[in-house]
DNA sequence: TATAATAACAGTAATCATTACTGATATATG
DNA sequence: CATATATCAGTAATGATTACTGTTATTATA
């Protein structure tokens, strides 16, 4: 695996954020620096970065779209239904591994893991609403 | 809101089905009855049943395919990540609303549910690896 | 440091699930 | 039964993502 200027970039611009960016949110900040860079590069580089476990990658149901986190230790996910902004939750109340063993009671096969995120009303858009 | 034969059918294949079909798979089905029915209508109405809440459309990130689920009561789905099957799991112990309460510690914003799921492999899958 | 092997690039085309559009048809209601 | 309109079939468009291709940059080695 060779490194890049362009991967540089795009790991950089993603551990700057500590919101979730989207592929083409990479794409168009990434732009500034790479004017010439394309769409399937970020694409590319994103995966396989997920791939080498150096980021997240994270699929919401939802939201239809993948979201890119620099943050790979677990901690568990918000998702505005409102703005579609994807939010961390603080790290005290987040391990939930136990509701896997839970869930294995009764059923035959082998359960791994879960995919677990929240939905609701985030601040900003619960302010906007009160006006 | 009308009721055509059309509708009529794809509701009662997915009655039908204790698995999740998708729309490709709804559409393939309710085509020997009516051969000339499009994609386009199946969509169209797999969403509009689920808008009335007479079925319930899944939208497992892992998989990037909606399912859709003829059974409303709230229950717990498995997918493997082998054959990508989407299974029920046994009813008894699947109320994890309280962590609903658990993760909103500390987190500024309205926490109105969760989207949650389990991975692993399944019974058949598991059978076939010991061959 | 020069060179050769190859990973990664930019650009573009293709894919896949899903939605939108359009004129024709079926359904419900008065 | 007639009228209004929801729904239809068919097709085109969309949006996110991946695949392809010939060129360029990176890395290991001589």
């Amino acid at each position: 695996m060779k490194f890049s200027r362009q991967r540089a970039a795009i790991l950089s611009f993603l551990q700057s954020r500590k919101d979730h960016p989207t592929a083409e949110l990479v794409y168009t900040n990434v732009k500034e620096e790479f004017p010439n860079i394309s769409l399937g590069t970020v694409y590319r580089n994103l995966n396989q970065l997920a791939e080498a476990g150096m980021i997240t990658k994270h699929s919401f149901g939802d939201l239809g779209i993948d979201h890119f986190d620099y943050n790979t230790n677990p901690h568990q996910h918000f998702v505005c239904s409102c703005c579609n902004a994807v939010i961390d939750l603080p790290a005290e109340h987040n391990d939930f591994s136990f509701i896997d063993k839970e869930a294995a009671k009764g059923f035959d096969g082998l359960i791994q893991g879960h995919r677990l995120y929240f939905c609701g009303i985030c601040r900003g858009c619960l302010d906007q609403r009160e006006n």
